[in-house]
Parts: C-alpha cells; structure tokens; sequence
DNA sequence: TATGTGAAGTTGTCTAGATATCTAATGTGG
DNA sequence: CCACATTAGATATCTAGACAACTTCACATA
C-alpha cells in the first residue's frame, strides 16, 4: 500500500543497481535471476522486478528470450562515453591533430534550411562560420557552421585553432541530443581545389543539428568529408528492446 | 516481442499503431490522449495503455513529462539509431514497399576482406549474393551478401521477394550486432546503368557485418546507395544511445 | 536409437485497482 | 498586478494476481 519510503529511489531502480552489478561481475552468456526469483528477493511484485530487467535489456545489458530466461548480453554495452562528439575530440582520440582554415566567419540572413533547423523565425540572422578541416595538415573536410545570432561573441574567437565548443560550453551551450543525417555527393570543382583532390570524388555529406538539455537546437552544420579519407564507423545492437527473437524479415 | 503471427496482435501493438497514425497526422508539440483516455477508449487497463505510450516515446516518436502530459514529440525521430535494421524494416519504416532484384546467387571463392570479416579459413569458399534493391520499384542500391558455406542452403530459397533474414534466422543464425562502415565513392558506369541513374554520382556505401550471439560473424555485407535517393537518419543523446565513431582510413 | 510427449520454468501480456509526485491552471489575498 | 496556495489532472510507481506462449529437458515409446 504505502511504499514510497523516506528513500528517494524507486524499488526498480535498486533491483536494476544490483543488477548491473552481477552483469559486471558476471560474464557475457551467464544466466541472471527470473522475474519471480527478482520479485521475491526484493519483496516486490513480479511487475516491478520486471521493470527493472527490461530497462537493462532496453540499454543492452542484458539480453531476454520468452520461456529461457535472462542473460549476461555477449557484448554488454557501456553507454557512459558520449557518442556525440566535435570533431576536434573526434581528431584527438585517433591521435591526428586537428586545425582549420577559415574561409568565412560573419553574421548573415539564415537560410531556409537554417530557420527550421534552428527554429528561428522569419528572416532570422544567423552567425555563419565556413572552415577547411585538416588532420596532420592534410584537408579532410569542408564545415559550414550555423548559430543563432546570440552567438555572435564567437566571431571574437579564435576559429582556427580554438575549438568552437569549447567557447560555446563556456557560454552555457551543452550538447544534449544530436541528429544527423548522412549523404554523399559528388565534389564541386571549387570544393576539388579546396580539399586538395586529385578528381571529382565523392564526398561524405554529415548535416547535424545539436540541441541543449532543453532540446533547443543551437548549431546546424554540415560537414562535407572527403570520401577516400573518412570513413563513419557504426556499431549497432541487435534490437533496441535487448530481446533478440526480434523479426528482421528481410 | 515481434513475432510474425499476424494473426494475433497485442493490444498494446494495436494501441501503438493508433497513436502513430495521429503522430503522422498531428504536428509537433500536440497533445495526445492520456493514458486513462487510452485506457477506456480502448477497453484496456491503464497499464497496457501506457505500455504502448511508453514504447513510441523510448522510439522518441512522443515526449512525456510527468504531470503534463504526452505530446508529440517536436521532431519525430526515426529510429535507425543504434538499431540493426533490414533493408525491407528499413523501407517499411520509411513507408515504401521494397523488392529486389537478384543478379548473382553462387558458392565462389572468399575475397580477402570476406575471409578477415567472417573470419575464415584461407581460401574459403562463400554463399555470395548480388541483389538490386528496389524501393516502390525504384532501384536504390546494390547490396552484395557473403555468408559462410554452411548456409549454401539459402540458394535455394526464393531471393526476390523472400527473406534472407528469416531464412537465417530458421537455421539458427541471429543478429545480435553488426558493424558498420559508412562511406562514399562515384559510381562505375555499370552502376549507374543498373541503378538508373543519369550520371556518375554519388554512392552511399555501407560495409556490414552481422554477428550472432556468440559473436560470430556470419554475414558480410556491402550496400551502395544511390545517394540522391537516400539518406542515413541517426540520433545520438549525450549519454549515449549508439556508437558512431569516426576513423580515416590507413 | 531416434522421436515425440509432457512437465516445469520463464518471459510476454494483461487486469483493476492503489498511492505518490509532478505540472499547469485557477483562485485568492495582498 | 503580483505572489502564493489550492486543485484537477497527468504520469510514475507498485500490487497481487491471471493466462498465454515459448524453451528446455527428462522421460517414455516406437
């Protein structure tokens, strides 16, 4: 009836900690403890201990078939480290050091693309940055970067060594959420001379948008690599659920 | 969880695809019924009401917030975001109807990198399968499947308009995770003739390779898309959802 | 030996409630 | 007009069961 004790966690939350737990100390394929088992060691009703199991096979941890049981997944998922990243990180974790070139850095009228991307209204301006990226000094991509007009004190920086951010953390900008979609097309001539290619080569086209804790948007770019010098690597789970008699009818 | 048996849905499925509908014809940030509503509209429990609310919001299709209410998320995001799909849920998911068309299916030699991906012998030999993928009939990639000599059996299967996913999935083959590798490079002129394409554009190309519970590979996949006609959709939280990683090539 | 049957155990789905906690809107007093 | 208390309604958590669907394994049978 009551149970909502002085603690603050839900009774779910404790039996996913101690969960988490035995999967880190355990080894992939392991057998967990069934519902029923949870319930009764918690004291709790099945519903609840099943909560807690399946918000572990939501992240992966754990993996869950009808009728055999829960497991220790083959391959627990650590999902701490953030996956959205600059692309000054992105440089230094492969140990590639990261530089610019900047081609353009001013405020003007925000495209069409930009004022719904950024939820701006009409005829908004936008501070527009545009830089050649470099890793060890060779051209990898083209960027052309688009902030709200608030943004307008990062014209002040240093954009060709600084990172970008790093200023907009300082001003309270966090990343929280990123959606990208990724495309390819075929290079412009000017883009050929730019990042320094031998032909019309194709180039791997990366438009994001990021949004704060807040799920405001406050940067559009995109980031046109050079194809034959990037490549995106993807790991992806099974089923986002962890049950893996998921359909996959192909 | 998704079991083929169309004959049977569950209620919370039914629920599910109710709320979609209204989320496709809704705009963003519209409230939706509550789960009490739900509840009584459909003649179920609040409990299977909310397990259908709760589904489409972990799919970030709808935003929740205690106390308020639930209402459709401000970008309904499509969910390919750390999540192995088959081509055919792939264009489901993007509301078109896929097909393919078969050009090559054979027991042939490993290339080097099939036998380093599926981890083989030297010099052993591979199921290979060549399929032109259509979308609403039109071709929009060709994908090259290799899988080890075991399930030479797939042959025999109808690869048209059948499921190679299903068929592993029989033989006891599970995807559990996949790699990719997401690139870009023009297309061959015998590309752009299979693929109808005007001129030598742009191909989205990702390298695949699925592994089983065990990890185990069992399948090594390359997909070239026609870059005008596809688009890679992906979503990352901060606290991370997936792994997208970049790397330059050696 | 091979096969099939059945029981036991596990997860999937669902019910009909309950209390707790949070949000947003309303109303009230200064 | 503003600040604060109230309140209706929404989600979050939880209960104590139920039956269905599926997997595994022991056991009996041909």
């Amino acid at each position: 009836m009551n149970n909502q004790d002085e603690s603050h966690e839900a009774r779910y939350q404790e039996i996913e900690r101690w969960l988490r737990d035995l999967v880190l100390r355990g080894a992939p394929g392991d057998a967990l403890p069934s519902e029923s088992d949870l319930a009764q060691r918690f004291g709790v009703s099945r519903m609840t201990a099943r909560q807690a199991m399946q918000n572990l096979a939501q992240e992966g941890l754990i993996s869950r078939r009808r009728g055999a049981g829960s497991y220790i997944a083959q391959r627990p998922l650590h999902r701490r480290e953030s996956t959205l990243m600059s692309f000054t990180d992105d440089m230094r974790r492969r140990g590639v050091v990261a530089s610019s070139q900047l081609l353009d850095a001013r405020l003007r009228s925000a495209t069409a693309g930009e004022i719904e991307a950024l939820r701006l209204p009409e005829a908004s301006r936008v501070v527009a940055i545009s830089r050649i990226r470099l890793a060890d000094g060779v051209p990898l991509a083209v960027e052309h970067v688009a902030l709200p007009a608030e943004c307008a004190g990062v014209l002040a920086e240093d954009l060709e060594s600084g990172s970008l951010h790093e200023y907009l953390h300082r001003r309270g900008w966090t990343p929280a959420l990123a959606r990208s979609w990724i495309g390819a097309r075929v290079a412009t001539p000017a883009e050929v001379r730019m990042l320094d290619m031998t032909s019309r080569g194709a180039l791997l086209v990366e438009r994001r948008i990021i949004y704060d804790q807040d799920h405001r948007p406050f940067e559009h770019t995109e980031t046109a690599y050079v194809a034959e010098r990037y490549v995106i690597d993807a790991t992806f789970a099974a089923t986002g659920s962890g049950t893996l008699t998921a359909a996959t009818p192909t």
